[in-house]
DNA sequence: TTTTTTTACGAAAACGTTACCGAACACTTA
DNA sequence: TAAGTGTTCGGTAACGTTTTCGTAAAAAAA
């Protein structure tokens, strides 16, 4: 018996077990003295007290759930930095999963936290995802979802998200102004309301610009890295290559960027580009990158902030908690005006 | 009663507790029949076994816990990924806890873990670590350590590395033949295993090539990056400043590329640059980044590897398990030689 | 036939914690 | 004095699972 339990301690002190708890969970039924005896031989022991135990008893884990599609991008990196921070704070543990944008592990995951394993959870949703009844489970059983970034829309319940089909449409403007006649839209899926929302907001800019219906230029990528770098080469191959790309998540841009590289074009002079990014070396890029940059950390952070009011008050209404954020275009000399030219301390 | 747990399994097919719970384990004892009623009506159901009961029971709780300074950064972010990967092979969950650099974080953090949270634990320790009992504890209670990159060498269990002091040899070399007369070694921290090698790695190669004592020049940076910024400003802005520099973590790499940009310095012509590294973006900087590329995602894979083993086999001698990996340097135009002269297609 | 073995299941005890129910004691109040 | 009240603690039943032990019934061996 080597353990460090209740039952060690009880035996030490010659109390009961049910009195060692209630002191250190500084229950009024305990006198100070006594207290402070149970205390002094808890941090003499190192006691921790087991998770699992209190856990099972308490039907609660002091744990919450970030279901994300991926790790390496720097928003998602960011957003958990953002939860993070208020889960310490409030003495919670977060367990990460990464659904790699595969819906049938975003399913199993979701199916590893129907009994309890969590008592909330933070989700971005995989590109993939349209059945979402493994969502709707969730809920059914109590769990309370809240989704940053990427939501379901058809789910009631909180999402905290970025004012996508404004700052698109904003983008696109900024294109326009800068003297882009034909604008390419580099999506990653439609089923996502990002996606469309960003989408819209692109193409919304264009009619009210004076672009036609043709002017449309809805680009599909997917999330493999290669089969993108061929879509995008055969668009900027073509005779008829557009001459500003608007990418909707950061590592179009960059394909984009290797792709212009391959093919020898100069941006902004020959290709604009505009894109979703968190990248911190966006200003150093060559050229700078036009980014608009989501509040990732504060994203993180207030959608960690609203699961755990759901936390605190069960049975409030998560819809109404819903919460837009701004996101900021951080102007680069990828979408200027001028032919090329470089020089110091530009930035 | 709307749980779905073994009772409930048990009330609705008339039989008891432990013939549930046996035919889900697929237990020998069990006739093929009842196993798959059981099984269908536990589908049907959508039962997912009460991890914390389990754990409790069975004193383990198919957990890891991965313990890192930052995640907001590429190398730790890909190794996380590799270290899922597996995880979720082996059908385990992944606990991530931030230290932030901070030392009393990473003691609390470690304590949390004491009683049986997780089953085993992957760290990188922070920069500011010296005192290691709180790690001792965890490893005498029986909970299995495994370092990855930051490592503490006085604690006898598997360390996951890379060949730091080899590649901070050969970067120093290459810095030399590209013609860099005065080295700075841009350090975060003395206390890291890592730190030490490198920095070994640097000053050696300085003396193997001609150079003296007092040409050692290594820069104490710490985790502020406006402090950095003031540190590495002072150095580039002094009269004799270096013509190179050699930054021991990204942070400092992309922190001096601001700090030259603000300077009018020209990179490589002025001071070349190379860096431990993992940005994605390292060959679309300007001008591209000279890096040592360590090989995070499979760093990451091999300490769960090796965790695992351990988990399987308890007592194993975890020392002897350990592991060299190493990195790459990919070149750039940060250490060119000639004057800067840019053309496209570059890398 | 009787005895042993095998098959297939149930009862119950743990795991460590929390919470409900008392209960002894001192003290106050009617 | 009797009844009520507050303080401080112990006993015990859960939480849902796994596992040891026990035991009927059926099958095999004697």
């Amino acid at each position: 018996m080597d353990q460090v339990n209740l039952k060690r301690l009880a035996k030490e002190l010659n109390l009961s077990i049910s009195t060692i708890s209630r002191a250190l969970r500084d229950s009024y039924e305990i006198s100070a003295e006594t207290k402070a005896k149970v205390i002094a031989l808890a941090r003499k022991l190192n006691y921790e007290p087991n998770l699992y135990a209190s856990s099972l008893r308490q039907q609660k884990s002091k744990t919450i759930a970030v279901v994300i599609p991926e790790i390496a991008n720097n928003f998602f990196a960011l957003a958990i930095n953002g939860i993070e921070a208020i889960a310490q704070k409030k003495g919670y543990h977060v367990l990460i999963y990464l659904t790699h944008e595969d819906f049938q592990k975003e399913v199993s995951i979701s199916r590893h936290l129907f009994n309890g394993r969590v008592d909330g959870i933070l989700m971005s949703v995989s590109t993939d995802t349209q059945d979402v009844s493994h969502i709707e489970e969730l809920i059914q059983r109590n769990i309370p979802v809240v989704f940053f970034d990427r939501a379901c829309e058809s789910i009631k319940t909180a999402k905290i998200s970025t004012d996508d089909y404004k700052i698109s449409y904003d983008a696109t403007t900024h294109l326009i102004k800068q003297g882009a006649k034909k604008i390419a839209y580099l999506s990653i899926s439609e089923n996502l309301s990002i996606g469309k929302s960003r989408m819209l907001g692109y193409s919304d800019a264009l009619m009210a610009n004076g672009f036609r219906n043709e002017d449309n230029l809805v680009i599909n990528c997917n999330n493999n890295s290669e089969d993108n770098y061929s879509i995008i080469r055969a668009l900027l191959a073509s005779d008829d290559r557009p001459d500003a790309l608007f990418a909707s998540v950061e590592r179009l841009a960059i394909t984009s960027y290797y792709v212009c590289n391959e093919l020898m074009l100069d941006i902004p002079a020959d290709v604009k580009i505009v894109s979703f990014s968190n990248l911190e070396t966006a200003p150093l890029l060559d050229p700078s990158l036009t980014c608009i940059v989501q509040p990732a950390f504060n994203i993180g952070k207030a959608a960690a902030e609203v699961l755990f009011k759901a936390l605190e008050k069960p049975g409030i209404d998560l819809l109404s908690e819903s919460l837009v954020i701004t996101s900021e275009i951080i102007e680069g000399r990828s979408t200027a005006k001028q032919i090329k030219k470089k020089f110091a301390g530009y930035i």
